[in-house]
DNA sequence: TTTCTTGTTTGCTAATAGTAAACATATAAT
DNA sequence: ATTATATGTTTACTATTAGCAAACAAGAAA
């Protein structure tokens, strides 16, 4: 043997490159010498490159997202553009539909917008808030706007009580313990607006 | 000359790189020497990156990063990881301040939430709706989430039309042409947050 | 059976990654 | 003033490998 043969790329980017190339281009149904035509690179390359025998570098790697219709960016980050979505979308008042929230206070009631807009990144709901705290606080990604709209409540957020009134409004990240309940006698009604940036739909 | 001397790489995505290399070098303070110590690579080749003349595989590109304390994708999209940001933020129902909005109709009232978390990626106001609509429409980048605290509105979005009353709510991006205005003796008021992912504060 | 399709592997040459050291310039020390 | 030090740039080089054409391998189709 004239020459030994290179060992397997070890590093993790590596790997996850190698993985999306082959995922995307499995995804378009692409053979490797379809591949080869929008790239300009030779299918046997493109296989070494997919099978981790082989690191591109950037500017080549640039030429294999370009041909698999991404950015290099893409590539690299395993985050690729989403198709064209629906503008605008529109809620009437009586149209909230009544959802159930895991976790939550079992008589709480959560009216949920359900905007109709697939690339959306916030949703929205109205709570109605139940007399008693919930089995045990919620605690999850994203973040939270929270308006009072009505009434009177507790709000515990990570070891903290706030009590709130119609008007207040709290921004919190979501992955403390966070619950709250209603004081007095009318129950609280607060709208909520969650972001998770993270999970992109 | 016993070889040609390499041209400067032209490729956008490697100029890119080698920018946010020195500048994140720089914001750190470090000279070559600092760096080629924690990244285990030479002074001169740091010297060749920085300046576009040599491009690093991805392999020597996450030992950069990492000497820099950085993941290697930060180099690549140009975001780094943020500083702990404060988890929690109430605003109470008079603590809201009044702000400008520029394009706005001249005599609505915006009531910023002002929430004093720097790695928010929402804002959240209450628009006191004027009863003619702006000068032009708005448009920018992001989503909005809408909802109609109280008064009736007409809401213009890209050459549509929509009567609103308390309760609605909307989601919409915000890249298009749109506007409010009241309708009715009562001024109407509305709660907007807002989420722009792209701008990353 | 033969032919075609698809992906993998081999052996190779040209290109270049990455180096040590020389060079260049500015600043500090003597 | 001269010399030493600090910092970044450039040069010439060697070892490595990017990327290729072509051969190989296996499965499917004719």
């Amino acid at each position: 043997m004239s020459q030994i043969k290179n060992k397997k790329k070890e590093q993790p980017l590596e790997k996850a490159i190698a993985k999306r190339i082959r995922a995307k281009r499995l995804e378009n149904g692409w053979t490797l010498d379809q591949l080869a035509k929008t790239t300009g690179l030779s299918k046997g390359y493109l296989s070494q490159i997919e099978n981790n025998d082989k690191t591109p570098t950037i500017a080549t790697l640039t030429k294999i997202a370009f041909g698999l219709g991404l950015n290099a960016v893409a590539l690299m980050t395993g985050e690729e553009p989403r198709p064209k979505q629906e503008k605008f979308c529109l809620i009437r008042s009586g149209e909230r539909q009544a959802i159930t929230h895991p976790g939550a206070a079992p008589d709480s009631i959560y009216e949920s917008f359900s905007f109709n807009k697939s690339n959306r990144i916030m949703d929205s709901y109205i709570v109605t808030v139940s007399k008693e705290f919930g089995p045990k606080p919620l605690m999850h990604e994203g973040q939270e706007v929270a308006f009072v709209l009505e009434g009177k409540s507790e709000f515990y957020y990570d070891g903290q009580t706030y009590i709130l009134e119609a008007g207040d409004a709290m921004y919190f990240d979501s992955d403390r313990p966070h619950m709250t309940r209603s004081i007095g006698k009318k129950l609280a009604k607060v709208l909520v607006v969650f972001c998770n940036p993270i999970h992109r739909e």
